[in-house]
RNA sequence: GGAGAGGUGGCCGAGCGGUCGAAGGCGCACGCCUGGAAAGCGUGUAUACCCCUAAAGGGUAUCGCGGGUUCGAAUCCCGCUCUCUCCGCCA
């Protein structure tokens, strides 16, 4: 969530970032409107506070006369605080009203891109930051996508998923369990030698905590919602692990915060079929390690471009073909300044599948949350940014298509020493 | 699930309905002291919002959360929630 102070000071530099995501001169106009609301706000906080003062040293008077014995003068008084009173109490309902309103508007705001976001409209106009330099692996034609693949070796098994839960919850099984279980480790691993702290959080949280992240109120049916008990289910780790700081403030010299945890993840993400969201390609329930940092804000940029770095590494390690794109402001998520993402190419689907999402978020989760820390006086807000290191389906989706050889699929080599076999066949 | 106790500032811990944003202690910061440090002494030490602003200052709200009583609530009443202890159940 912007800040209207942000926004009043900015205006200029809020309203173009807003077209750069494709926002309409009516739709711009929101921005005038919040500015209105927060005025009203401010006029109507004043004469709240006049009113409450007023009945404060009323009150304050009424008890020095009772002490006095002056009941009379006492008796007028408390006719005047009680007309104070019914002023104030609708006031305060006009505040209420107000900030009610003023925060529908601004949570109808997203956040603004950063300079380097290029303009587009949909997913066909990000930038392709960083190209695959080699060539693209050739498969030849009799090669299998990864859910024929997965029959053949018996590694996971979706039709099983659909009678335990339903569409979109794979069940891994043998060598593709040791697969999966593998890579978290391998993942982990490497996250926590980068220096990111490892946490287990729980996998269902409040609305609270949905709500700051930005999950809430408006992708609510993104996400499984536990009705009974109002919880929602997590749909990636960045949830839980960037509240664990929610209304914290912090020493500047505890910055950075670095975490990481490994979650299942759970989207609900309905409506499409056919090829493109076969298999792993797109499932309700995966697994992922994810990595958050908070930032000085200063520092925030260079630590985003140190989260690519790490999720470079992973990927040469793993020996997959990949491409960073720069995420156009069409495409690019609500509460983010600036999104990288990571496509890795399936050699049999001949296709890229995105693997990984690294995004600054600059102030605009860390204001939601009233996360901040102290320089000198004034508590400020800092920067989150959170990245996937990796997502794990699709990964393994890759692994299994590029790897297929007469023999089976090759491990590579970074990852035996956590399957403890070489290949699957 | 049953019974009881309790939630006060970064922490601990006081708090007859008005003088309480809140004693005292610890911690922390700065200063004095010291060759240096410790101890000691002194000062300061919450957050949000509004007004004013060069700086300073003033106001409102916040003692788990929400509501009520009252001229006035940390203090009284009601509901909720969380924690702890005992019992039960259990991976």
């Amino acid at each position: 969530m912007l800040q209207v102070n942000f926004i009043r000071e900015n205006k200029e530099t809020v309203l173009a970032g807003l077209r750069k995501r494709n926002f309409s001169d009516q739709q711009l106009q929101i921005i005038d409107q919040i500015l209105d609301l927060d005025n009203a706000r401010k006029q109507i906080q004043s004469e709240l506070d006049t009113l409450l003062a007023q009945r404060n040293a009323l009150s304050k008077s009424i008890g020095d006369l009772m002490k006095q014995g002056q009941r009379d003068q006492a008796e007028q008084l408390k006719a005047q605080v009680a007309e104070a009173k019914s002023q104030a109490d609708a006031l305060e309902q006009q505040l209420a009203d107000t900030k009610k309103q003023l925060e529908d508007l601004l949570y109808q705001v997203p956040n603004i891109p950063h300079a380097s976001v290029p303009h587009g409209i949909t997913a066909d106009d990000n930038e392709v930051y960083k190209p695959w330099p080699k060539p693209l692996p050739q498969l030849p034609a009799d090669a299998l996508p990864h859910w024929e693949l997965a029959k053949k070796y018996r590694i996971f098994d979706l039709e099983l998923g659909v009678k335990l839960t339903g569409a979109g919850f794979p069940v891994y099984r043998g060598k593709g369990a040791r697969l999966e279980r593998a890579l978290i480790n391998f993942f982990l691993d490497r996250a926590t030698a980068a220096g990111y702290e490892e946490i287990m959080p729980p996998h269902l949280v409040n609305a609270d905590t949905a709500r700051a992240t930005g999950q809430l109120p408006d992708k609510e049916a993104q996400m499984y919602h536990v009705t009974l008990d109002d919880f929602y289910l997590i749909p990636t780790a960045e949830v839980p692990v960037t509240n664990i700081y929610r209304e914290a403030i912090l020493d500047e010299k505890d910055l950075p915060v670095k975490m990481t945890a490994y979650t299942p993840c759970f989207r609900r993400e309905a409506g499409s079929y056919g090829a493109h969201v076969r298999g792993l390609n797109r499932v309700h329930q995966f697994d992922k390690v994810e990595i958050v940092r908070l930032e000085h804000p200063e520092c925030s940029y260079a630590a985003l471009d140190e989260m690519l770095a790490h999720v470079s590494g992973l990927l040469d390690d793993l020996e997959l073909p990949y491409r960073i794109l720069r995420l156009c402001g069409g495409d690019m998520g609500f509460t983010s300044a600036l999104t990288f993402d990571f496509e890795v190419y399936s050699a049999a689907q001949k296709r890229w599948l995105e693997v990984s999402s690294v995004s600054n978020f600059e102030t605009f989760q860390s204001h939601r949350m009233m996360l901040r820390f102290r320089d000198g006086k004034q508590p400020r807000l800092l920067h989150t940014l959170n990245g996937s290191a990796l997502a794990l389906a699709r990964i393994v989706a890759a692994l299994l298509e590029n790897n297929q050889t007469p023999d089976g699929i090759v491990v590579p080599a970074a990852l035996r020493p956590y399957t403890g076999f070489e290949r699957i066949d």
